[in-house]
DNA sequence: TTCAACTGACCAACAAAGGT
DNA sequence: ACCTTTGTTGGTCAGTTGAA
């Protein structure tokens, strides 16, 4: 007899499995034995569990219910059940699709943060992370699409930086900044350099942005490399920036068609989502002066 | 030898986006 | 609008490298 997991391994791929996995065992965890033999009401007051007992997302609770239902849908096959019990069940929840706008960073907070930058050791690397920084608050690259970024994909004459297509993201070639230039032109001549040296493998020649031992970048890293100098409660997070800056972009711009081909979205949906409404506006700004700050 | 600064692999949780 | 997949993040942990 197949077991559970072998199940799902035909199935689905290996990120999928772990997370059906998890949340398969978060169900007979609270069923036990009887989990095999529950019923519509059952898989009902396990949602209703859910719900209560932890604070979780609409979305995240639909993949509790929906992992639950490939669980039924295992026991189908190998002959355990005749039914399912909740094929049909489907869970309200309201998700609110909205970006949370409202706690984002201000352009001026993000400028901040580039021009403050300073690394606390490690010298050769302050270029190389102040460009990482910059390609977040001008470019809005997603992590990944920056460790992707290869040397041909940097035009200086024309101040442009090429974006491939990323695994969600639309291709794209977009402006630099006039600070970012120098910055690029120093780094290239000197700090890439110096690191591409460090390379015993050979293999990253290409590769635009280079970790300290003249690597590829693991995406995960970039995180680390610009929060180094920062405390606990300031650290700034590359996904945040770049919702910042593509809201703060919609805020100024009328045509959500331009800041979606900016930010590369495939679909005028997802950018429509940064967007706010006057009132939404108008609340923030209150919540920003209340007296109580 | 010790230490800082990673890397790379994993996990849980969640969000984004694709397909239909 | 629903179903499904997968990227990102913040954790942890063990291992590596180069400098003090």
């Amino acid at each position: 007899m197949k077991t559970l997991k072998e199940y799902l391994e035909k199935k689905y791929s290996k990120s999928t499995l772990n997370s059906n996995l998890y949340n398969i065992r978060r169900f007979t965890d609270y069923y036990g034995n009887k989990a095999e033999k529950a019923n519509y009401r059952d898989v009902l007051q396990y949602i209703e569990y859910l719900r209560k007992n932890y604070d979780l997302h609409p979305k995240t609770l639909k993949h509790c219910l929906y992992a639950v239902k490939i669980y039924f849908n295992y026991l189908l096959e190998i002959g355990k059940r005749k039914d399912h019990p909740c094929s049909e069940l489907n869970l309200k929840d309201k998700i609110n699709k909205q970006i949370q706008v409202d706690n984002l960073y201000t352009t001026e907070t993000l400028e901040n943060y580039f021009e403050t930058y300073k690394i606390r050791k490690k010298k050769h690397l302050e270029n190389r992370n102040k460009i990482l920084i910059s390609l977040l608050i001008y470019q809005a690259l997603t992590v990944r699409e920056i460790a992707e970024l290869e040397i041909q994909d940097i035009n200086l004459e024309k101040a442009e930086i090429h974006i491939k297509n990323g695994y969600r993201q639309q291709k794209r070639i977009l402006p630099l900044q006039a600070k970012q230039i120098l910055l690029f032109y120093n780094y290239l001549e000197k700090d890439r350099e110096n690191l591409l040296s460090k390379n015993q493998t050979q293999k990253t020649e290409n590769h635009f942005i280079l970790g300290q031992y003249g690597e590829k970048i693991n995406p995960h890293g970039i995180s680390k490399m610009i929060n180094e100098t920062r405390k606990e409660n300031e650290k700034i997070q590359p996904m945040k920036i770049r919702q910042s800056v593509i809201a703060n972009l919609l805020k100024k711009e009328n045509d959500t068609r331009i800041v979606q081909v900016f930010s590369g979205h495939k679909k005028a949906s997802t950018t429509q989502q940064y967007k706010q409404t006057d009132l939404e506006i108008l609340q923030n700004a209150v919540n920003l002066y209340h007296p109580r700050k």
